[in-house]
DNA sequence: CACCTTGACAAGAATGATTCTGGTATGATA
DNA sequence: TATCATACCAGAATCATTCTTGTCAAGGTG
């Protein structure tokens, strides 16, 4: 995230901490996650205290909400626009940065206006491939 | 679905109901919208059925689960590989027949083994951006 | 066709993620 | 430092999905 000064959003401990475990981070957490690990420092955080950030952030555009597990939702901090490479098995979710030119041909497509596209892989990670046959 | 004369799977009215509310049906239901529908032919319809029946099906891969809402499940009975146009606005969501070759070069794949993908294209359909501005 | 076994059914309870509520506390600003 | 909008917490509410249990019926067999 922009280093914290932001404008507009009001900066509490609660905030920081949330704001400190996204920065940078990769594992495309769920929110009960994020709620686990915070509550380690600050054990009176509410999940409804989660949830509201998540929500401000990404209303803000500082946060992308996967729908990639039918279970829970996850965070991406990442917002510049990537793909994901998901593990059948562990549900472990990788980014893959890379610009794959798609586009619908026109007779598909008709006047819908298509804003964007989000490609998931899905497959068996390395370690998964190891452990089972 | 296939005619329904299947093997292994135990034929019952409840599931030909489903079944046929299913074939062709490209609306991309979600386990609620068939319960809704089913009941009125079969009033006594319980939601356990809905679910077991999908199950089942899914199991037997007549039918593919899509994580595209995160508000709940949606199902296609196209098994067919393809891919989905999403409205942000209205949440419709059409089918894109259509091959994209695109691969994760072998850099960033390493020994993940990709066995397929998804595209969600999202933006605005016809009709929405004829009533919104 | 009658019987039997297995698996399907209905109803409702249980689970679990997410959202909402109401009252209290605290950043940001002047 | 006083003010005020807004964030916080705790717990209740909601809602999709799963589980449980007792009953019943589909399909195969004789």
């Amino acid at each position: 995230m922009q280093k914290y000064r932001d404008m507009g959003i009001k900066l509490t401990p609660q905030r920081l901490a949330i704001l400190e475990y996204l920065e940078g981070n990769e594992d495309h957490p769920s929110a009960d996650d994020i709620y686990t690990e915070i509550k380690k420092k600050f054990p009176m955080m509410s999940f409804a205290t989660v949830y509201n950030t998540l929500e401000t952030l990404k209303k803000r555009g500082d946060l992308v909400e996967l729908t990639i597990d039918p279970e829970r939702r996850h965070y991406d901090p990442d917002t510049r626009h990537h793909h994901h490479l998901i593990c059948r098995k562990c549900k472990k979710i990788l980014d893959i940065h890379r610009d794959f030119s798609i586009e619908i041909p026109e007779d598909q497509k008709g006047t819908f206006e298509v804003l964007g596209n989000h490609i998931e892989f899905y497959g068996i990670c390395p370690s998964c491939k190891m452990k089972g046959e």
